[in-house]
DNA sequence: TATAAAAGTTAGGCAAGTCTAACAATTATT
DNA sequence: AATAATTGTTAGACTTGCCTAACTTTTATA
């Protein structure tokens, strides 16, 4: 039943995890959305989907959405786990860098051993959560979803704390860091310019101006 | 400077160093020893032997032997680094078997990373051999090559303790497991069975009958 | 040393995954 | 509703890494 899946298989089916999974206000996805989100042209991405859909693991119709199907979503929600599970393991075991590890996970996720991704959850005592703030999906492909907003949906005089970064970019994440913001850190919105929708927050008591592409970088509460 | 290496080129250098540099033994590698190493046919070797002439990390003419340049050299060696550190790595973070490490670690070792592999080498306090005995090059490449001879080398009496074992083959290792014999273990030569060398010896107070074949893949003292 | 065996090479082909360029269908806009 | 813009598809080509079959060189042996 369980095919293997190459490298590439892998990555399509991540991308749709999230495109059509993760990513909650999306409207269905198409071919262009796809190759934009794997970096390639959308005529490679239409080879590959005639490919997935021959395998039973997307559903689609020429000129159609693009959905999985349950092996599918299980293959590309199990990348994830491993995924995020590394970045974990990288942060907490080998002190890297927030805003190294997804790099290396990137390449990691794919290393295939039916006992690897269980013994290394056990290793890091179960973690539901890596190190940007996504949930760890569990053994059984469940993820945890938590109400979130964006830092950008919130008013003058709101507070909250950070959830999780939206971005995985390194240079946002060092931002991020400098700022103070570290997940579960506290913030007050203290004002919104109108111009730009540029916030000044407050954080560890001290004031910053970020950016709208920021705030909306940010998931909070 | 650092070009870099696709998994099978990797594959390839990691081979070559095995069998010009880790094998004492060895009278020249050829195109057909390095394919059935590698588990391919010499014409498929012979192509990327071209190729990896032209990257400048082999040395090789039509019709000679092949040897791996500084270059090459240095990039098997780091393979190998790798696989072993990562063999370690599961044994004993995760409590792999010996007999299991090794499949995972032929996809570990290719992972790319400049501090992955230093991280882990501090993670494990620096080990000097791997779960199967063997030693694991430093940082700089260096390999600590340590005196060693075959069981099967040795005469009634004589007595030893299991270095390393020759083969990674998961059947081997389970076998071995089941003699009692671990790295260090002492083993004392009972006897020799002329008509097909097998050998009688002892182990933690109980004797067992081992073939010549067992006895050519363990390496002692 | 002539010849057989082994080792090595070349040529041509195939699959995976990518591309560009040209074309077709769908969706949005006037 | 007609047309423009966007989105999606097809065809043909390239690269990597592998293969088989045929051929050549080297080495071993009678």
């Amino acid at each position: 039943m369980d095919q293997t899946l190459s490298h590439t298989e892998e990555n399509y089916l991540k991308a749709l995890t999230h495109l059509t999974i993760l990513d909650q206000n999306s409207l269905g996805v198409g071919t262009n959305d796809l190759a934009h989100n794997l970096g390639l042209k959308p005529a490679t991405v239409n080879d590959m989907l005639k490919k997935l859909k021959e395998k039973k693991l997307v559903n689609y119709q020429k000129y159609g959405k693009i959905t999985l199907t349950e092996n599918g979503r299980k293959s590309g929600v199990e990348i994830i786990r491993k995924h995020r599970l590394w970045e974990t393991f990288l942060c907490e075991k080998l002190e890297f860098s927030w805003d190294e590890v997804h790099e290396v996970a990137e390449q990691l996720e794919h290393i295939r051993s039916g006992k690897l991704v269980n013994r290394l959850d056990r290793f890091l005592d179960y973690p539901k959560f890596d190190p940007h703030g996504d949930p760890i999906p569990n053994e059984k492909g469940e993820i945890e979803f938590r109400q979130r907003k964006l830092l950008s949906e919130l008013k003058v005089g709101d507070t909250c704390s950070l959830m999780a970064v939206k971005d995985n970019d390194p240079d946002f994440l060092k931002y991020v860091d400098k700022l103070g913001l570290s997940i579960g850190a506290a913030i007050e919105v203290m004002g919104i310019e109108n111009y730009d929708n540029s916030m000044q927050i407050l954080v560890n008591n001290s004031q910053f101006n970020i950016s709208e592409k920021v705030a909306e970088n940010l998931y909070v509460s």
